[in-house]
RNA sequence: GCCCCCAUCGUCUAGUGGCCUAGGACGUCGCCCUUUCACGGCGGUAGCACGGGUUCGAAUCCCGUUGGGGGUGCCA
């Protein structure tokens, strides 16, 4: 299959159109992620378009949200909001001229007519062709009304709207990820274009903006794979009035489905983007791991970078499986970029996260940036998600009125027995010379394992549950040394009250 | 209802007619390492939806069935 067309590889043009009505979903970002590749892999063009011409639904957290998302992502365009390009605009709110004149030529070309057909009207008629078992759209009642029946309407007040008149042949197109489609024209009914308030609809806005930008594939979910048909043909009765030049290529990724057999929605858990920056995921991760629905570098591997993906991403390779969201491998995934982190790069990822849950603040001092980046290489390795470093390290950082121990971990490690370990481990440690790792280690051992005889793991749990306030911690002699000898004398005193 | 798409372990996938007694990853189970948790190492578990063809030979090609998904808007 020929993916170019034709084309030279630095002229394909690709798109990215979003709808700003929250949060980006996980969809799109898969979508966009998609789309950057193709274009970086060919030395193309990706465009960003924001698709808000729905006013009732847009918000301008959502133009934000998505700008900051695609940022965050690292996710770049090249022509689109905020550094524009040869065709902007690039808000469709702010080309609505165009779609008008673009409407007019089409009305005037007979391509697409007026309609007056109430929406009950359609309604129910498309319920009565329903129930004959036949395709359930509208029927082209308008599509050749005379001049009577239109003054008629007309005096009746009917606001109409603008119908595209559907080609009667057959509609055959070459998917780039699924082969041959093909619609008959019996099955794509006349579509609407502009609402009878004169709003123009996707339908044709998106059409128009993508044969205007010059377009040269189309890559998107599978969801819009039965509008294709339409679409094509008013790209091509687009290119007859002069605007763009026909249809673009088409790939249809699989959709992404979320637990069960549903297609994620925005309403589902673990749908919209924001919660994975919330939990602290990695761009790299999240990406690659959405990169993982559809697509695979090699058949033994699924860690890479964007890059790496850029080199090597062919459209034709992705699966056309509708894919489920699977959060524990995404989380693998994500862990895997996290180990993949310098140390610096991770102790630099952290602070963020630790200064939102309060265990910094918001000015970092250098001792604690310091100790901060003692601490990252002893949980590097211990977390999925960034977020994971507030539990992890909280302790190091919380004075004492703020320190607090899990009260699970306390009832079930500093009970009595317990706390007699801990008083144990602080008249050991008490007058320990040099407060470093060797040190504490070898002291504590003999003190806990070696004279009381305990086993490592029944010495050292309540010990850790006094110093770092629960039983899942970093390594515990090093947090010690961090934490240092005072504050952790006061730890474990204070674990035995 | 009608249209379109899809169909390999629980999940994501490799497999493009013989290399497949089907490979990898995540999950899961067991073991090793071990001060917790991880990391790492070793091993196990589990799959070609079904039925017909085509062929010397089919997970791979064709048809049907079943199942799943999407669409069917004056939303995008």
């Amino acid at each position: 299959m020929d993916v170019l067309g034709g084309i030279e590889p630095s002229k394909v043009r690709v798109r990215f159109p979003p709808s700003p009505t929250g949060s980006l979903h996980v969809g799109n970002v898969r979508s966009a992620l998609f789309n950057w590749s193709f274009a970086r892999h060919f030395g193309g063009t990706l465009v960003l378009r924001i698709e808000d011409t729905d006013l009732a639904r847009n918000t301008p957290e959502g133009y934000a949200s998505v700008i900051d998302s695609l940022r965050w992502l690292g996710i770049g365009w090249d022509e689109g909001p905020e550094i524009g390009g040869p065709f902007a605009p690039y808000l469709q709110s702010e080309r609505f001229e165009k779609y008008a004149a673009v409407a007019d030529q089409l009305r005037g070309s007979g391509k697409a007519y007026d309609c007056y057909c109430s929406q009950e009207e359609v309604e129910e008629r498309r319920a009565a062709a329903r129930a004959e078992n036949k395709t359930s759209g509208y029927d082209g009642h308008c599509r050749d009304l005379s001049a009577e029946e239109k003054a008629t309407f007309i005096a009746q007040a009917r606001k109409p709207v603008l119908r595209f008149r559907m080609p009667d042949r057959p509609i055959v197109f070459e998917d780039l990820v699924r082969g041959e489609i093909s619609f008959l024209p019996e099955h794509v009914p006349d579509f609407v274009l502009v609402r009878g308030n004169g709003h123009p609809l996707y339908t044709l806005v998106n059409p128009v903006d993508d044969a205007m930008m010059e377009i040269t594939h189309v890559l998107r979910g599978e969801d819009l794979l039965s509008s294709t048909p339409r679409q094509i043909a008013l790209y091509e009765a687009l290119e007859d009035l002069g605007v763009g030049k026909g249809a673009p290529r088409f790939g249809h990724l699989p959709i992404v489905m979320g637990e069960g057999n549903k297609r994620l929605s925005k309403r589902d858990k673990g749908s919209g983007l924001t919660e994975y920056i919330e939990r602290g995921f990695l761009p790299e991760g999240i990406l690659n791991y959405l990169a993982l629905l559809g697509w695979g570098i090699a058949e033994d591997r699924d860690v890479f970078t964007m890059e790496e993906m850029a080199e090597a991403f062919d459209i034709r390779r992705v699966n056309p499986n509708p894919a489920r969201f699977d959060m524990k491998k995404c989380e693998a995934i994500n862990a895997a970029h996290m180990r993949a982190l310098s140390v610096d790069d991770l102790t630099d990822r952290m602070v963020p996260y630790l200064q939102r849950a309060g265990v910094l603040a918001d000015t970092v001092t250098t001792y604690q940036r310091a100790l901060l980046t003692r601490a990252a290489p002893l949980v590097h390795e211990r977390m999925t998600t960034l977020g994971e470093s507030v539990d992890m390290l909280g302790f190091l950082f919380l004075d004492d009125a703020s320190f607090e121990r899990d009260p699970v971990d306390v009832e079930k490690l500093l009970n009595a027995e317990g706390r007699a370990v801990v008083k144990a481990a602080h008249d050991a440690l008490a007058d320990l010379d040099s407060w470093d790792t060797p040190a504490i280690d070898a002291r504590l051992r003999r003190a806990l394992v070696e004279q009381l005889g305990l086993k490592p793991r029944n010495a050292f749990g309540p010990v850790r549950v006094a110093v770092t306030g629960r039983r899942i911690s970093p390594p515990l002699f090093e947090s010690l040394e961090l934490l240092g000898r005072e504050r952790s004398l006061a730890r474990l005193s204070s674990a035995q009250e």
